[in-house]
DNA sequence: TCGCATCTGTACGGCGCCGTACACGGGGTG
DNA sequence: CACCCCGTGTACGGCGCCGTACAGATGCGA
């Protein structure tokens, strides 16, 4: 049989990179191929259309954000909250981060999406809870610390403003100080 | 003369409206045209090209999140934290916020977009320092509210998780009650 | 070596959008 | 009332993408 020289998983790698810069309209076959160097020949052997392709984006995007995730720090091991700061690293890594932008703002408009993004925050904030439980007042200031970090890990992207003489990195450190801190008062 | 059934502006507000529904690959003629009820024909007379309207609607959406904002407010009268609350208001309104969501996100990959939002965050942030000075117990515990409320503010249609009994609101306020106190500990 | 399954290149029709050109028509203006 | 002006309708060429059809190449198994 012919070898495959860009299988399935190549034109998903470059579906998801296309999202991640362009946001779903930006996924489109020909260019696709062009960036693969190949032509669209092939792709539809693999996939019914582009709607199809954009499916399996993000699958593998919901995929690789929970259960690989999951999966790679349970293997690893550590204490809860070595393993939860281990979980964000893998989570909004270089190449992760942008397709979640690009997934959130497409999720404003589609349903489908939303649904999708809402199952993926929902694992990963329960991941959180673990974490910052042990430093909550109660209920309802474990829920406003976990909303807080994940506000400002997700905003910090979009968010342009500048901080005086301090870095953003600076601001953040600030903030994570005061999550991590016993209840206050 | 003929009387102009689509004059510029609306040529505008409706780019706005397509902006923040679809990003600016979703920004076309035809398509705004025949939302208008009328065909391309007039656009070319306002502007040189599909590039123009968008540079156009971006700078629309920056006054109008900028000085308008800034005008009304002062025009209103009140103490500072009125003043601010206020602000916030007409700035994240139903209207403002998708296109606001939007601008961030093509921001990602436009420089021009990027320095445009700059401009505006940081006006916004600063009218947050007005306001939030008199509880923070220094800058950059100040610098911390301010990056916390702002990235609450933006991520909170972002973000899909659910908060257990209490809804999102619930949770938002909780966040207010504590960036609203004074110095903690 | 031969057959064959499979991936890829090529070509095609269709569609929708861009930007241009120009004719039309209906209000102001003199 | 006639002129003119300018927004609009219409038509056109061009382009790029979608999805289909098919032929050819390529490497594996018999």
């Amino acid at each position: 049989m012919a070898v495959a020289r860009t299988p399935r998983h190549r034109w998903i790698d470059e579906g998801s990179r296309a999202l991640a810069a362009g946001g779903p309209d930006a996924v489109q076959i020909e260019p696709l191929a062009r960036a693969l160097g190949v032509t669209k020949g092939g792709f539809y052997g693999y996939f019914a259309d582009r709607k199809a392709l954009l499916e399996e984006v993000l699958a593998t995007w919901e995929s690789r954000s929970t259960e690989q995730v999951v999966d790679r720090v349970e293997h690893e091991g550590g204490d809860p909250m070595t393993r939860a700061r281990r979980a964000a690293e893998l989570t909004f890594s270089a190449d992760l981060r942008p397709v979640d932008l690009a997934v959130r703002d497409w999720a404003r408009r589609d349903a489908g999406v939303a649904e999708r993004l809402r199952r993926v925050d929902n694992v990963r904030i329960a991941y959180l809870r673990t974490l910052l439980r042990g430093v909550a007042a109660d209920d309802e200031d474990l829920e406003a610390r976990c909303l807080i970090a994940f506000s400002v890990a997700i905003a910090d992207h979009l968010i342009a403003a500048d901080h005086g003489p301090r870095s953003r990195a600076d601001v953040r450190e600030a903030i994570r100080r005061q999550l991590f801190t016993a209840t206050r008062q």
